[in-house]
DNA sequence: GCGTACGAGTTGACACGTCAACTTTCGCTG
DNA sequence: CAGCGAAAGTTGACGTGTCAACTCGTACGC
C-alpha cells in the first residue's frame, strides 16, 4: 500500500473549504426548513418517506433502506416523531409485536407543508447557483464515492 | 420572489446522491480515524490547530475563529478534551479566569501519530478517485457556496 | 469608586447519530 | 412439534452540535 501521506497546503485548503461548504449548505437548509415549517432535515426524510409510499404503513427496516440510514437511526428517529406526534407505530405483524409505521394527520399535514418551501430552499441554495460542469462533477463525484465505499458491501445495486 | 418549488426526479436523486455520498465519505474517514489513531474527526480538527499554531497556547474564540466553530462547539469539545487528557486549560489571564488552551504531551503525540495516517485516508478516499475537473469543479462550488452564505455575514474574508 | 454594558467563555437542555447489547419474532431443520 | 439461529426492532450509553441562558471579568462613563 504506497500511501503517500501528506498533502499540500492546496490539498488542505480543498479539503477544507469543502468541508466548509457542505457545512454551511446543510446549516443553512436545515434553518430554513425549521424556520419555514418547523421540522428538521431528519423528520423531514421520514415524513417524505412515508408519504411517497402511500401504502399507508412502512415497516422501519423499510424506511432505512430507502434512506439508507442505520436501522438504529430509524428506530431513535421514530421514538422522536412518535412523541411529536408525526406518526404512529401500529399493530400490523401477526401476534403483538407494533411493527407498522404510519403518518397521522399532523405528520400528512407538516409534510404537505414543507414540500414546497424546502424544494424552494433546495433550489435556491443548491441547484440554482449549479453550473451544469458542476453538476455534472457533483453527479459523477457522488456516484463514484458510492460505488466505491457501499459497492463491496452491496453488490446488489 | 418567483421560487419555482417543486424539484425533478432527476434534481431528487441528484440530491440524494450527493448527501448519501458525502455521509459514506466522512463516516469513512472518521471511522479509518478512529481504528487507525483512536480520536475522532473533531477531536483532530482541535489538536491540529492547537499543533500548528505552536504559539503554545490559544483561546477558545481563537481555534473558534481558525475552524470557523461555534464558540460554544469548541468549549465542549475542549471539555471532553480535557477528560480524556489530551488539552488542558491554564491560567493566563491577567487573574483568575481559566483562559489559554495547551496541548499535552499526549495531545502532542495523538497528533503526531494521526497526522500521517489521516492524510492517507484522505488522499486515497477523496484525492486519488478525484478528476482534475472534478476537484476544479468542487473548488469553484466551494468558494460559490462559501461566498454566498458566508459573505454576507463577514465581509472580511 | 460605582455601576453598567459588553465580550469571552461555560453550562444545560435537547436533537441527532453510532455502536453494542438486548428482546422478540420467524423460518428452518431435525 | 421443539429448538435454534438469523432477522427485525428497541434501547442505553455516549460523542457530537446548536441554542439560549448564565457567569465573569474588563472597559467605559459618571
Amino acid at each position: 500500500m504506497t500511501q503517500t501521506g501528506d498533502l499540500g497546503p492546496e490539498e488542505w485548503e480543498l479539503w477544507g473549504a469543502w468541508t466548509h461548504a457542505q457545512r454551511l449548505l446543510a446549516q443553512e437548509i436545515d434553518t430554513a426548513l425549521q424556520r419555514d415549517s418547523g421540522i428538521s432535515k431528519a423528520e423531514f426524510s421520514v415524513l417524505m418517506t412515508l408519504w411517497r409510499a402511500d401504502a399507508g404503513e412502512l415497516r422501519v427496516g423499510e424506511i432505512a433502506a430507502s434512506l439508507r440510514w442505520d436501522k438504529s437511526r430509524v428506530s431513535h428517529q421514530l421514538t422522536r416523531m412518535e412523541k411529536r406526534g408525526f406518526v404512529t407505530r401500529s399493530e400490523s405483524g401477526a401476534h403483538g409485536r407494533r411493527t407498522g409505521i404510519t403518518l397521522t394527520e399532523e405528520g400528512r399535514g407538516a409534510v404537505r407543508e414543507a414540500l414546497t418551501g424546502h424544494a424552494g430552499t433546495l433550489r435556491r441554495h443548491f441547484f440554482a447557483p449549479l453550473t451544469p460542469e458542476q453538476a455534472a462533477a457533483i453527479r459523477a463525484w457522488s456516484e463514484g464515492t458510492i460505488a466505491r465505499l457501499e459497492g463491496p458491501g452491496d453488490t446488489s445495486a
